[in-house]
RNA sequence: GCGCCUGUAGCUCAGUUGGAUAGAGCGACAGAUUCCGAAUCUGUAGGUCAGAGGUUCGAGCCCUCUCAGGCGCACCA
């Protein structure tokens, strides 16, 4: 028999359902298929009689009754269907699936988990965008964080994903960083020059300047600074380990290209504007936003939402069908704005979305750190890598999901004890790494086939191979959801449910055969361990 | 004033998009190691899901109102 995964055997299960019930004639019902959150009730669970039930005018367990009467399902993987009130269908898998489950795992590896669930997706996903006018901070470590987990749980499950950094490298912030430049250059001097109303102030300026006055002849300071602010903020996504296919500048692809100017033009043939007090305004409160925008200033200049709105119309042109951004929390009003933008552009808005990361209250001590952004006074993420590491950092800011107001305590991410969920993780797998070398030296090996992992069947196993079934699912329907949390709670379970059974059955001393059977479990989790914290971007020690 | 986010155990948070008896970690308390890693496991205590209505077979989840905290509401980007 041909080996199965989670999806086709729900797919199957939904077909037989959707067969058994064609005879109600009703067609507007979804059949689907949910997980129990009580094992008692079986692997699988359908709520179908109850939906029927209103439409038919019959009672919902006699629904479920005369609906299972009906079900063909496949018996070599189906071990009972039973019904539950209120009208639940209650399937339970034969062992047999779980073990083909474990031989899967053990065969496929490190590929065990991707699917191909996503293949229609492509997705334009822009995150982190800080200005290039100072290093990144922890707001912009959130979406880091956020963003390249969601990228990579949409890769394993077969979406076509382009991760992208806007750079906003144009016009006034360019100016004013330049002339913050040259204000630190005279400072460095001994002068006494500020940096201008809106500029850059900070340690950072004045490094930057002791490199500027070495360059002759010396560039341009706006371009020249955000240049070398880039790199910076490459530097410290390259310790992150998060990588875009995209730097998207604002100036090169947009202004200098002219579609800013363009878009404007397009968006008043459209009829969608209107001039007052010598501006352009966009009538973006006819499509839902609380109040119309300036896309023009009076002073002829574009103001930077048409550029915004001229960059997210280019992310349609280039072809993508699903385009996410991530924001900071100060933001989120801007969201609505785009939105009516892009419908009254005619764009399909609701492949647009926007992922609010909220804002990140850093605790040193149980106390709030303060950080001010006007006096430079702020953590930067280069700071949490060296205080906390790469792994606790990136892991603390997925585990939670992106609309909490994140607590970050930087004592407990630091911590190398038990208060620290990153290593409980961490630790199965080190257990099972351990676990692994003993049993080398004893020259007892993992079995491989589904035959030998009949001897698996007390609950503790049994859940467990139930879990390494579900893992590609939840791979799909954390990054469906742009939600990476999902399959940290999900890691966090496997992890604890193996420990469970490690406390309670022997490995090494166990008969031969049944250690064989365990051994091959055990190192199913901790692929599964691997693969999971690799879509976070955490990595998984040998030994801790 | 308007809008967005949040409100679930002492603390930090989940809750599979409306399913069955609301969960986990930390903290507290009580236990487990001549044995594969105790960074672990077992047990106990801890809840009016902010509050009030509503929708329906069924609500922590959806709708309305109220309260509390955070953040927005520029011809800034």
């Amino acid at each position: 028999m041909a080996s199965q995964d989670i999806f086709s055997i729900q797919k199957n299960l939904a077909d037989s359902l959707a067969e058994a019930i064609q005879s109600y004639g009703v067609s507007d019902v979804p059949v689907t298929i949910e997980r129990p959150k009580d094992k008692s009730h079986g692997d699988f669970a359908c709520p179908i009689a109850m939906h029927l039930a209103k439409k038919l005018k019959k009672q919902p367990l006699m629904i479920a009754q005369e609906i299972v009467q009906n079900l063909k399902v496949d018996q070599k993987m189906v071990e009972q269907v039973a019904v539950a009130p209120p009208g639940f269908i209650n399937i339970k898998l034969r062992h047999q699936a779980f073990h083909q489950t474990l031989e899967q795992v053990l065969k496929t590896d490190g590929d065990y988990g991707k699917n191909d669930q996503g293949k229609e997706i492509r997705l334009l996903l822009e995150f982190v965008s800080a200005n290039p006018t100072g290093p990144l901070n922890i707001v912009s470590a959130r979406a880091a964080a956020l963003g390249d987990s969601i990228a990579k749980l949409l890769t394993a499950s077969g979406a076509q994903v382009t991760k992208e950094y806007y750079v906003n490298d144009a016009g006034v912030q360019a100016r004013l960083f330049g002339e913050s430049l040259i204000a630190a250059c005279d400072r460095l001097k001994g002068g006494t020059a500020q940096a201008p109303e809106g500029g850059y102030q900070g340690a950072y300026m004045d490094d930057l300047a002791k490199d500027f006055v070495k360059i002759s002849p010396a560039p341009d300071p706006g371009q020249w600074g955000m240049d070398q602010v880039i790199e910076w903020q490459k530097k410290s996504l390259e310790r992150y380990e998060v990588r875009f296919d995209n730097w998207y500048s604002e100036k090169k692809n947009l202004h200098d290209k002219g579609l800013v100017t363009a878009t404007v033009e397009k968006l008043k043939k459209a009829n969608l504007t209107y001039e007052k007090d010598g501006a352009v305004w966009i009538k973006v409160s006819e499509f839902g936003a609380p109040k119309d925008e300036v896309l023009v200033k009076s002073d002829g200049y574009p103001a930077y939402f048409a550029a915004d709105i001229a960059y997210h119309i280019e992310k349609y042109e280039r072809g993508f069908n699903q385009i996410v951004d991530i924001w900071g929390p100060d933001h989120h009003g801007h969201i609505i704005r785009m939105k009516a933008a892009l419908q009254a552009a005619g764009y399909q808005v609701e492949r647009f979305s926007v992922i609010i990361a909220q804002q990140v209250n850093l605790l040193e001590a149980g106390e709030k750190v303060k950080m001010s952004k006007r006096e430079g006074k702020f953590v930067t993420m280069d700071e949490l890598l060296d205080q906390v590491g790469k792994d606790a950092a990136r892991f603390f800011f997925v585990m939670r999901s992106a609309n909490s107001h994140l607590d970050f305590d930087i004592e407990v991410a630091k911590k190398q004890t038990e208060e620290n969920p990153v290593f409980y993780i961490q630790y199965a797998h080190a257990r099972i790494f351990s676990l692994l070398r003993k049993c080398a030296e004893k020259e007892l090996t993992p079995a491989k086939t589904a035959s030998d992992f009949g001897l698996l069947q007390e609950p503790e196993p049994l859940l467990l191979l139930k879990e390494l079934m579900e893992y590609p699912q939840w791979v799909l329907e954390s990054g469906k959801a742009l939600e990476p949390h999902r399959l940290v709670v999900y890691l966090q379970t496997l992890a604890a449910d193996f420990h469970v059974f490690y406390s309670k059955h022997r490995i090494l001393d166990a008969p031969p055969d049944v250690a064989r059977a365990r051994l091959a479990l055990a190192l199913g989790v901790k692929t599964v361990l691997r693969n999971g914290l690799g879509l976070l971007g955490v990595s998984v020690p040998d030994q801790m």
